[in-house]
DNA sequence: ATGAAAGCGCTAACAA
DNA sequence: TTGTTAGCGCTTTCAT
């Protein structure tokens, strides 16, 4: 069913010509402010929405961004970063053709054509876990923005959340407590979320005169590796005081392994996570201080950017934007007991 | 940057009439099996996609969907269901456009008289938590498929999960475990999540001669909600061996009020959720049992009822389809201790 | 300030 | 079997 009332239908009623029709509700053109009105009163009145689709044809403009991602749904963190795009896509009047190629890339190029087809004014290329990505060749010269990746080749441009800055407040936050012995438990295996923040812890305790060891455990970043790290720790770190975890799942297995060991939170173990994923961070008990990671803002900024490429307006942010991420305190940290 | 090459150019270097490669390229019309190869290889040759805004426009036929949800993000539980619906699309030759509301219907009013000013064919309407939904009626007479929601006035097909058979199959697996004395942990608020499942808790227990205390706590379905109701269980009906929880969040509240409590899980205390999250059901220890919401299955078959419902065939499902749920077996049930 | 007319790239009658 | 032609609903020169 398509739309019932075209443009010419509108023309007719309001006693003008199309071409006046399109000038009038597009703003366009030399039309008087009564011809205008009137006309966009009619147009109200019936209940017009010009077709889309045949305004893309003619103004070889669809106003459709394509959003490809690796995984929007096996993770659930990535939600938000649609949302942010989709809001700010709604307010430049744009709309999202989402795609999720669940890691296949061959599946992903497919999508990427059928995107393509569609007539995307621009592509927004998401991955699910911050990375060097190789943007596909078929891309070529569309309109891209990277979203939590960063071209390898150095070309497209990119939004990221800053890991450094990630490490650094936690780790602040921790020192500010009142914390000398804190431990940072992450992944063996590298990647940017893992070198940047414990690159930013390593640096703010250094600058605050302190160190303290950094427990790496293979596999991935969940609640498995989190009680792995944690019980390596209490045998070779007991006189540890506070913990900086990769993410809020490894904090979930320190929660379990401190909780089995009769170890409290906060009072004899404070705990920070990243994240900020909440059926986690508020599910445990007690509610988890971690640092949020910036999707929505992420999904935002990547929209508005790629508008401005694709009209050509000067990008403000620089080509590899990094964004900030902010604390949320909870309770899973409090000063260290005195000894 | 548009498409490169057009159904002209590949006409031209195929020595054909645009008609002749239109209809090549489709299989429709009567073209010699000979020129139909020849064009066809000539399209791959030059890397030529067919322009879908022209073809959508000739044809009256977008091939686009609208999926219209409230929640994509703000609740990491419903991706699946977009990537199961994104999957039929796919092999059927349709994209579909993801908007989510944020639970606000005046927004999502919007959202959707943008999606069919986009010439949309048909919508998915899903909503995040079961329930009775009133259709917007700016719907009308498009072809409209309700996921996870029943149209309130009964005309709008729909798929949901059945949540008896949910309460049904996590009460009987219980009850084959040997359990005798079984809760069932779920939320004041009524729902169609909540009644169903507590209506497959009560029947099956009667069926097999038992009876076991509902325990209904306020707020919604998260650990805070577990720990209460967990609380509540081990004061009032210390005497139970196993739990139905409402779902993983609420079992997660579980394990925690008995870790507190010195009660072992699967030993002493059997759980069973609902959803299979697997940030939660595989981040526990021991890993939960569950019951998954076959939220794949209900994304793929709401396309594949639309695509029927708009190409006029007949559909094959019931008006209102309930979709069966799986367990997953993991390790928090296990025979209860003789006393 | 307004309107006539020419397409955007494709599909589908209808002709040949 | 293949080609000619007329649009789909809108935007956009270019006249008036």
């Amino acid at each position: 069913m398509a739309q019932r009332v075209g443009i010419r239908e509108v023309a007719r009623q309001a006693g003008v010509s199309v071409t006046t029709v399109s000038h009038a509700l597009n703003d366009r053109g030399q039309v008087s402010a009564a011809t205008r009105e009137h006309v966009k009163r009619i147009a109200v009145e019936l209940g017009y929405a010009p077709n889309r689709i045949a305004s893309a044809l003619r103004s070889q403009r669809s106003r459709l961004i394509g959003f490809v991602s690796d995984e929007i749904a096996a993770t659930p963190f990535s939600g938000r970063v649609i949302t942010g795009a989709q809001d700010a896509a709604s307010e430049l009047g744009l709309m999202l053709m989402v795609v999720d190629s669940a890691r296949d890339s061959g599946l992903e190029e497919r999508q990427i054509d059928t995107l393509l087809a569609q007539q995307v004014d621009g592509v927004v290329y998401a991955r699910m876990f911050h990375q060097l990505a190789d943007v596909p060749a078929t891309l070529g010269a569309h309109p891209t923005m990277l979203v939590d990746a960063v071209d390898r080749a150095g070309v497209q441009p990119s939004i990221v959340p800053d890991e450094v800055q990630i490490g650094r407040i936690a780790t602040e936050h921790l020192i500010e407590a009142g914390h000398r012995r804190i431990a940072h438990l992450t992944l063996e295996q590298q990647g940017e979320a893992r070198d940047g923040r414990e690159a930013g812890f390593l640096a703010t305790m250094r600058e605050c005169g302190l160190s303290g060891p950094v427990i790496r455990v293979p596999g991935i970043g969940d609640a498995v590796a989190g009680r792995r790290a944690a019980t390596e720790l209490l045998r070779r770190h007991p006189e540890i005081t506070a913990v900086l975890c990769f993410n809020d799942q490894v904090a979930m297995g320190v929660y379990q392994v401190a909780q089995a060991a009769g170890l409290r939170i906060p009072q004899q173990l404070s705990v920070v996570g990243v994240d900020d994923f909440w059926p986690i961070s508020e599910g445990l008990d007690p509610v988890l201080t971690t640092v949020a990671l910036p999707h929505y803002a992420m999904g935002r900024l990547a929209i508005t950017r790629l508008e401005a490429l694709i009209s050509g307006q000067p990008d403000a942010s620089p080509r590899e934007a990094r964004l900030a991420c902010e604390l949320v305190r909870r309770a899973s940290v409090a000063s260290p007991s005195t000894p």
